[in-house]
DNA sequence: CTCACCTTTATACCGTTAGTCTATTAACAT
DNA sequence: ATGTTAATAGACTAACGGTATAAAGGTGAG
């Protein structure tokens, strides 16, 4: 990544977790980062999409250590799900981001507002997915309601403890409990067959889900081809791309290198989204 | 109320649930109210002031609506319950008011925020209130923490069913749902004695609490004699300022009035908050 | 070295915003 | 009728996001 550009996005980090989004000019995003006017709208078009490139990183910081805190444990372990929702706990609270979310939530930018719909859906669908891997296939039609609970209560829970409290949130005390409440609550409610979401699907679900392996390796390649400064990960990248291309991918290896690709930290969003979709199809090889 | 003040009120509350607030601008107000910007800052010391009226009005709203479910009915019935959460989700569907709450809740103007924080701490500690009414005395610690889940909960299925249909939010559905889901998760947390929040207990609870009767007479005297343009309630005020005065009052008298006070709409915000403290206190009467 | 090309800088500018200030008008008591 | 006070209109300011442009700086090819 360009170095001014580095360099403005965490000025504006810096700044927008401090004071805001909306109270962070970019004049003082120009001051913070020494850089002037016309670098800024060279690199963006405006300080809304700044916010997004940020929010991506963000985004796929949280999705590499959410895999690197299920490799090689069993998918349906609710302790593997609720050490993955420490962890947006934790860089949530770490990061300050909640008042960033709720910036774009409502915004009235058409822009903002549809990258804040993916983004949660995107949330949603996650949670939702990984209900089913601990509570099975009955739980499935009440994956998505009860996603919504996870998230609805955390939230709410955070901002109860803040207005009771001056102590820090306990991050790992909250998701646990939060996860023993799910397991209490969607056992009952599959027994009861109440569902108030119904079977509907988020428009997104088809389409993310549906991506195959054949499809996941040109996409690889074709990403590997763009890595230039980072000689390591370009390795890693284009030799997954070749074993998924074979007839069949040997397992372990590609495990081996998913693992190594998640705890990365240099990694972008685009190959992040990737890398979790191959960790997906895991299972379906040998 | 002032026309001119009724005026501009009326017009920025039709321009912030239909732009929302950060994109309705004063001068959308001034336009659309047929007011000048002086008229506007002779009435509120500012947008955020303007705002925090229409909040305060809506909320009375509720509560006066809230009481009115409630009149005549056991407090422990959770049907009721159901109905005055429907209550605020049929008002805020219909008024569009979610992108309000958001506008302030995550405000960098101090005022603003502390007002939202009053806001929700009110009703956070309306919901467990009502939570120990129908669920019992052993319901009490966990009251706090199952009111976030509530509200938490609500919101997220709004914003779960806005992206996956384009029909309008079951009001009435979800609200019973949520209440099923809290009767179902709340017995079952107060057998496994499991908490997050603990004993602690929101900062306004013991003060706004405890405001006794014999309190609340003269605050109710020195409002009425305030009421020049509403006779019927200044005549209701004042007599149920009298009657609470009294010995033992009549309770068959007070609840009369109240009950009247409670289904008019024209009622203030500050004289809603003192119905509803004497509505709390009616159970003590004889 | 020179030239062409791209990035970066600095700054002037635009329309719009929230909020201030002042001159004028309207209301009303004396 | 007159003096005082409150309500009103609207010009004005500073700051905002974003655009435009001209000058300065750096780099690689010929």
């Amino acid at each position: 990544m360009n170095p001014k550009k580095q360099q403005i996005l965490s000025a504006a980090y810096e700044l927008f977790i401090n004071k805001g989004y909306n109270s962070s000019s970019i004049q003082d995003i120009l001051d913070e980062a020494n850089v002037s006017k016309g670098t800024f709208y060279n690199y963006f078009g405006s300080k809304a999409e700044c916010l997004m490139a940020i929010m991506e990183s963000i985004g796929s910081e949280i999705r590499q250590q959410r895999m690197a805190a299920a490799v090689g444990m069993p998918p349906n372990n609710p302790d593997v799900l609720a050490e993955q929702l420490y962890i947006r706990i934790k860089l949530n609270l770490e990061k300050n981001l909640f008042s960033l979310y709720e910036s774009i939530f409502y915004s009235q930018d058409p822009e903002l507002k549809s990258f804040s719909i993916k983004q949660y859906s995107l949330e949603m669908e996650w949670i939702s997915s990984r209900i089913v891997d601990v509570f099975g296939k009955e739980a499935a039609p009440y994956a998505l309601e009860n996603a919504a609970f996870v998230h609805g209560y955390v939230q709410q829970l955070i901002h109860l403890w803040r207005l009771l409290s001056t102590e820090e949130v306990p991050a790992a005390k909250l998701s646990s409990f939060v996860i023993r409440r799910l397991q209490a609550t969607i056992a009952l409610q599959i027994a009861a067959k109440d569902t108030f979401i119904g079977n509907m699907k988020l428009p997104l679900t088809t389409s993310a889900d549906s991506i195959s392996i054949e499809e996941l390796a040109p996409m690889l390649e074709l990403y590997a081809a763009k890595l230039k400064n980072q000689k390591n990960t370009q390795q890693l990248v284009h030799f997954l791309s070749a074993e998924l291309a074979e007839e069949s991918p040997r397992k372990a290896l590609v495990e081996s290198v998913l693992t190594t690709l998640a705890n990365d930290k240099q990694i972008e969003s685009e190959l992040s989204i990737m890398i979790e979709q191959v960790w997906k199809h895991l299972g379906d090889l040998t």
